[in-house]
DNA sequence: GTGGTCTAGACCACA
DNA sequence: GTGGTCTAGACCACA
């Protein structure tokens, strides 16, 4: 369920972070959906179980899962999990697009790859 | 000219190098047009000029300006430096923005986004 | 595996640069085979880690290496590789060798060169 | 009489002396004959005189010129001038395909340039 | 352990 | 003055 890519710079647990958010936020991962084990995802990974458990204990910190001890570890609770997620990626769009701006990004510019993302997934 | 962020984890030198590439993509810094000395830019920011030597280096080995050991360095004269820049701008975010599907974004919300950005800028 | 020319007016980190190319070119070095760590390199060649980084850093933005933080260092996938740096190396002699023609080389001095070169390699 | 290539790496005091041992060399440049003034070829190239003076002193040490003051500088009397400079030339030549050896670099490759850069001279 | 960033500061060649 | 190399050493995130 995560694809890793080791070369990237992107350190190994945020892109677990990432992709586990991602799922959650599209619906993929539902409330206490139970996540896969630090361990069995460690060697399906083909990495350390501290790097999963780093991943999981940051997702847990901001409340996106919960863990209990000989159990597992699980989506939250809380509702409004998808839409915070959503709104979070507003606002880094938002703050990315506006630090383009100076390299004389137009409008225009923006509007057509807006439109061409859509008519792409229509097709899709 | 350059404004760093202490805070940010994006580290300085790189920071350096994308403000020179977004000068040159606005047209602010013009073909070989002089950049502020290694050591100069270090003092006005307040950091080892070794920093600004890494930024200065790899702005150099992509073809954005050239070095004369003894004289300065400068913005090279590829004619479609601003234009490329440009190009690559937009590919970035088109790639963002596609990165960002999986989390529900919706047309209608980039479209509303892209419109504050420059209702903004008017107002400024 | 790599010696220096601590006397030589080539930076060490070219120098480095260089053996390691070398060493990819004639097969010494495989794909995905783990270089030298920055520091045991550093402490081998007696020089400071920096200088080695700055070597491994060129190799990584040149494609010929990929750096893994927390993992090491390791020789690109690129099959061509081997076969490119050879060309490359080609292309270097005949420029060098063209440039020299002004000095009034004749074509039977490059021959007997080139034989003595390899009557020696033989001999070895 | 001199080509200078300013954004190169090597330094322009350097391709000053490069440019004169050749035309020494190829007998462009004869014994005793007068070089250019330091100050006439400084303004001809567009660089500082000192840059000048820095090759010419260079060219005196080494037993290539000579200068009298309030006259100029003329190439020296010695007769071995050109064979010097010539059997200099074949000598670095051994030592650069000497380096290249370890790139897997064949005989018959070289061969095979050699005779490739005589073909394209005749035909010129 | 690994690579990556950064400082402080020396020293060099060149213009 | 300029850029370029290098050392010594700190500190960080990551695996």
């Amino acid at each position: 369920m995560i694809a890793l890519n080791q070369t990237s710079r992107t350190p190994i647990y945020q892109q677990i972070i990432q992709q586990v958010l991602a799922q959650i936020a599209c619906g993929l991962l539902r409330q206490n959906q139970q996540l896969p084990g630090v361990r069995s995802m460690a060697i399906d990974l083909g990495i350390n179980p501290n790097t999963v458990m780093k991943a999981y204990a940051e997702l847990e910190r901001d409340g996106y899962i919960y863990s209990i001890a000989g159990k597992g570890s699980f989506v939250a609770e809380t509702e409004q999990s998808p839409n915070l997620l959503h709104r979070k990626k507003l606002d880094e769009i938002k703050e990315s697009l506006a630090s383009s701006l100076p390299y004389g990004v137009t409008k225009e510019e923006l509007l057509a790859i807006v439109e061409a993302l859509y008519r792409e997934e229509e097709s899709v």
